[in-house]
RNA sequence: GGGCGAUUAGCUCAGUUGGUCCAGAGCGCCUGCCUUACAAGCAGGAGGUCGUUGGUUCGAACCCAAUAUCGCCCA
């Protein structure tokens, strides 16, 4: 056996068995394998740019639970891709082309296209390379990209399927505009912020002076303010927009300003004559109550201006460049420059009446950030209502769950309050909208596929829609497009409906919410039981991880730091009940140490394994070194197959409690505290050069035996350095040792962690009696540990104790154990009687004593401080006993267990405080 | 304005059905150890009136009600 290294070197390990996997197709998911289904949708990423650490998350839970279930003998499919991303992708292109200073208005389109195919091919393949460092073990083979061929099937399968429906139609409305990326898109995509703004009020002069009678009139109206003047007062937020104003609107219940109804205002600047009406819609405490109407600026004027048949004055292009609608002297300004313009060009002519600094929300491309401008376009639009019901009918009756459950609320207000889908994009990439217009009769023709005349005149001048689609519209379809959909295939037929679906909160509007009503609408049935929201990576301050700030954490990095089974492990086990995670770079220290100490366990396994190996071919043995023991005789045999059997059972219920931060941490726990702080510093003592040969063999034999069952207990969370160990120590262990899921018979799979069977609780037997035993001589080291330690007693000096008031069980035990205890708490002797040597420390263990001689070495005084601090220990817990215990209340009401517990706790307390007392006696 | 989350050790976080939790972990800190698997380690230790105030209960970190602070989502 070659020399192991003294720290785990990720590097040497990752690479090769990933290659291995990928080689020997061992991700492969078959359905017609025989095996029960399992299946999990890998969100796909952007093409756009890199792995980040949401990913390095959401990837590592989903693995997780691939791996295991694939382990547990599930057929079990990570079904991998990636999407287009238009606005994201096209954005990235056209940037990386003005670099060159081209933009894609001069290539054109076709060529344009093209170049995001190049992009596509060159930077689409890198997050998925980045997936491999990270050990993910998806089916490769059904990669899908949402703009492939089947896929873009589906999408025209669902635009005509709903536009048959009445459920998809085209109209001009107000839609979120993003001035900078040309396009409409969904409100979903628009991200409100906070700002600090102004209020700017406006007068606009009435047409007609005040007549006497209206004077007469108004005076009546005891709350007139404006009444006599020749001008009403608006306020606005967005003054540039009063260029397109038709109306002033007021609330028909405001008496204040009753006497303006039916009058005209002209619109200054504009000279536009535009009437007052009356709408509910109007707040009358916003402002001066009396608003100005921009239908074709503002979804509520929008609204209101179809109420009331106002004209939509668009006076703005698509840039957010005022038009030709304006007057000449804003033609061709940005909007905010008109802003600055009307601002002052008002009041020059002292039309401004005053400014309010005032907060306000303004909404912003979610993808460039830019202002968004409510514009009215021509838009496809999807009607949500209808798909949102079953959608929600679902989630409450319990067939979808999400973990943790409090997102089911987030998801219920999104589709109970669910608008129209604007999924129209006037964008270059993406899937183009399956619509053709008959260019000599004017109609319209929706089709799966493109049609060569028009059914209505038989022309065959057809032009199709110029826009394409919302990304989600395809990206909604992704648990059965993948699978195969609209085609009745086995893959389909096999893995549909899906298992769980694993993303982080940010999507449940834009993803989630919209998989579940298409799955019900196309499939008629839902695409996965279960929702498992993860929290977000976030920054050391809790901020978001973004490129601007510069405050991410690169996933590549820090497996190339740290190993990705550091990485991952990191990730999974600080991902609690989806909390978010404030991340910072050394937090992956901790991943590392743990893979480091399962190395250096491994080291010492391996290193005696190949002494006992060499020993036995000198002598040359019949036995098979290290076979599985049947039956466990030892002491610490027997305690740490019963505690792999708890850890077992606890990493059983909390994964399907979908909480594998405690997964991970249970088997950590048990292997660092328990495996390698215990059972490995007591199976040192049974492998000394004077121990017989049969018995190392023995000890070995179930050191490996709990040390392979480990690993595949964690392979799912540490897949690299799992794999890298199973392989060697499989070679020093018996074949039927060996515990492999069936393989496909169709194909040559060689023995791998990621085919053996995941551990089963009932495979190691529980042995209470050893536990308590154990646990007892764990009590017996640590206390003269501690008592050593305190003392100031160096480690070399060896002590001989003496144990007093020993019941007989306790006797047997130590007795038993008299070796071990000694060598791990360095004694020279162990000894039983009642005489208290003199200058001795001393514990109180329950009803037994133990005194640790220590002539002159102890300090009396810092034995008295010692022991002073345990008495007023037990001086509190007897004294919240006994106010439990004189409670009558308490008697009476509590559990008869819970009371006994309680007196028993009194009792114990009291001997022990006793006892302590009495060796502080001892000591005066 | 509506909803959600957080508040527990110096820091980051666990804490399941209220009792066996005078509350745990990792990191940090203190003391002693290079004890031939591991200093990315070992042994031991210090450190918290569980945001605040009421309530329910024999019993509250946990349940209820107010309240404060921070964060997120929606309008």
């Amino acid at each position: 056996m070659s020399e192991i290294s003294k720290t785990y070197d990720p590097k040497a390990v990752e690479p090769k068995w990933y290659k291995f996997w990928l080689d020997n197709d061992l991700f492969r998911a078959d359905p017609d394998s025989g095996k029960p289904p399992y299946c999990i949708m890998m969100p796909p990423p952007n093409i756009t740019g890199e792995l980040h650490m949401g990913h390095g998350l959401q990837d590592s839970i989903q693995d997780y639970l691939i791996r295991m279930k694939r382990m547990q003998g599930f057929e079990a499919l990570w079904q991998p891709g990636a999407d287009h991303a238009g606005i994201a992708t096209q954005n990235v292109v056209e940037k990386s082309l003005a670099n060159q200073g081209i933009t894609r208005q001069q290539l054109g389109r076709e060529r344009f296209v093209a170049k995001v195919w190049e992009w596509r091919e060159k930077y689409g393949r890198r997050i998925l390379q980045q997936k491999y460092m990270l050990g993910d073990s998806p089916d490769w083979r059904r990669e899908r990209f949402t703009l492939d061929p089947g896929l873009s099937r589906a999408v025209a399968k669902v635009f005509a399927h709903l536009y048959d429906k009445g459920l998809i139609y085209r109209g001009n409305y107000i839609v979120n505009w993003c001035p900078r990326c040309h396009t409409a898109i969904s409100d979903e995509e628009v991200e409100h912020s906070e700002c600090d703004s102004n209020l700017w009020y406006f007068k606009y002069p009435l047409k007609d002076l005040n007549t006497e009678a209206q004077r007469i009139q108004s005076k009546n109206c005891a709350l007139g303010v404006s009444v006599f003047k020749n001008y009403i007062i608006v306020a606005t937020t967005r003054p540039e927009t009063m260029l397109g104003d038709a109306a002033i609107a007021i609330n028909p219940k405001d008496e204040r300003l009753q006497h303006l109804i039916g009058r005209t205002v002209i619109l200054p600047l504009v000279e536009r004559e535009i009437p007052v009406i009356e709408d509910d819609f109007v707040d009358p405490h916003f402002g001066t109550g009396q608003v100005k109407v921009t239908p074709a600026h503002d979804p509520n004027d929008f609204d209101m201006g179809k109420r009331h048949n106002l004209p939509n004055i668009v006076i703005m292009d698509e840039s957010g460049i005022m038009n030709e609608n304006v007057p000449p002297q804003f033609r061709g300004m940005d909007r905010f420059k008109a802003r600055q313009a009307v601002v002052e060009a008002l009041k020059e002519r002292g039309l401004l009446e005053k400014i309010e600094p005032y907060r306000t929300s303004i909404g912003h491309c979610s993808r460039c950030k830019t202002v968004i401008e409510p514009y009215i376009s021509l838009q496809w639009f999807v009607r949500m209502k209808p798909l949102a019901e079953p959608a929600l009918e679902v989630v409450r009756d319990g067939k979808i769950k999400f973990y943790p459950a409090r997102w089911e609320k987030v998801y219920y207000s999104w589709l109970e309050n669910v608008r129209d889908w604007c999924i129209s994009r006037q964008l270059w990439w993406g899937h183009r909208i399956p619509v053709w217009y008959c260019q000599v009769c004017g109609e319209l023709i929706v089709k799966e596929e493109a049609p060569d005349i028009c059914p209505k005149c038989n022309s065959a001048n057809l032009k199709q829609d110029e826009d394409v689609l919302d990304t989600w519209f395809s990206s909604w379809l992704w648990p059965f497009s993948t699978l195969g959909w609209p085609d009745n295939t086995k893959e389909l037929e096999f893995w549909y409906p899906t298992d769980v679906l694993v993303s982080g909160y940010d999507i449940i509007f834009f993803w989630i919410a919209r998989m579940i009503m298409a799955g019900l609408e196309f499939l008629g049935e839902i695409p996965y039981h279960t929702v498992y929201i993860t929290g977000m990576i976030k920054d050391e301050q809790g901020r978001w991880m973004s490129k601007s700030l510069g405050n991410g954490i690169d996933p590549a990095e820090m497996v190339e730091l740290y190993g990705a089974d550091a990485v991952r492990f990191t990730l999974v086990t600080l991902a609690t009940e989806g909390q978010d995670i404030k991340l910072t770079p050394s937090r992956f220290e901790g991943g590392r140490n743990f893979a480091n100490k399962l190395w250096n366990a491994y080291r010492f396994l391996m290193t005696n394994a190949d002494r006992l190996k060499t020993e036995k071919q000198k002598a040359q043995r019949e036995n098979s070194v290290f076979s599985v023991p049947s039956v466990f005789k030892n002491l610490s045999d027997r305690w740490i197959v019963s505690r792999l059997h708890s850890t077992t059972e606890q990493a059983h219920s909390s994964a399907e409690k979908y909480r594998l931060y405690e997964c991970l941490t249970t088997i950590y726990d048990f292997f660092w505290k328990e495996y390698c702080d215990w059972y490995l510093e007591l199976l040192k003592g049974r492998l000394t050069p004077d121990t017989p040969f049969e018995e190392q063999n023995e000890a070995m034999s179930v050191a490996l035996y709990v040390f392979e069952a480990t690993l595949r207990l964690l392979h799912p969370g540490m897949p690299f350095i799992t794999e890298e160990m199973w392989q060697m120590i499989r070679e020093c262990r018996m074949q039927n040792a060996e515990c492999r899921i069936t393989p496909n018979s169709k194909f040559q799979i060689p023995n791998s962690i990621v085919n053996q069977c995941y551990p089963k609780t009932e495979d190691y037997p529980q042995d209470i009696e050893a536990e308590q035993e154990m646990d007892f001589v764990q009590q017996v080291i640590t206390a003269i540990r501690t008592v050593r330690s305190e003392m100031r007693v160096p480690p070399d000096k060896k002590a001989d104790v003496i144990i007093a008031n020993c019941p007989a069980e306790k006797l047997s035990i130590i007795e038993s154990n008299t070796k071990d205890i000694m060598r791990l708490s360095m004694l020279s002797n162990i000894s039983f009687g009642n005489i208290r040597p003199p200058h001795s420390a001393s514990v109180v263990l329950n009803e037994m004593e133990i005194y640790i001689p220590l002539e002159d070495l102890i300090d009396i005084e810092l034995e008295k401080v010692r022991l002073e601090k345990d008495i007023a220990r037990l001086q509190g817990l007897i004294k919240s006993s006994q106010t439990k215990l004189s409670s009558p209340n308490f008697i009476e009401k509590a559990p008869e267990s819970v009371v006994e517990y309680e007196r028993q706790k009194l009792e114990d307390c009291q001997t022990q405080l006793e006892a302590v007392a009495r060796n502080m006696k001892a000591l005066e």
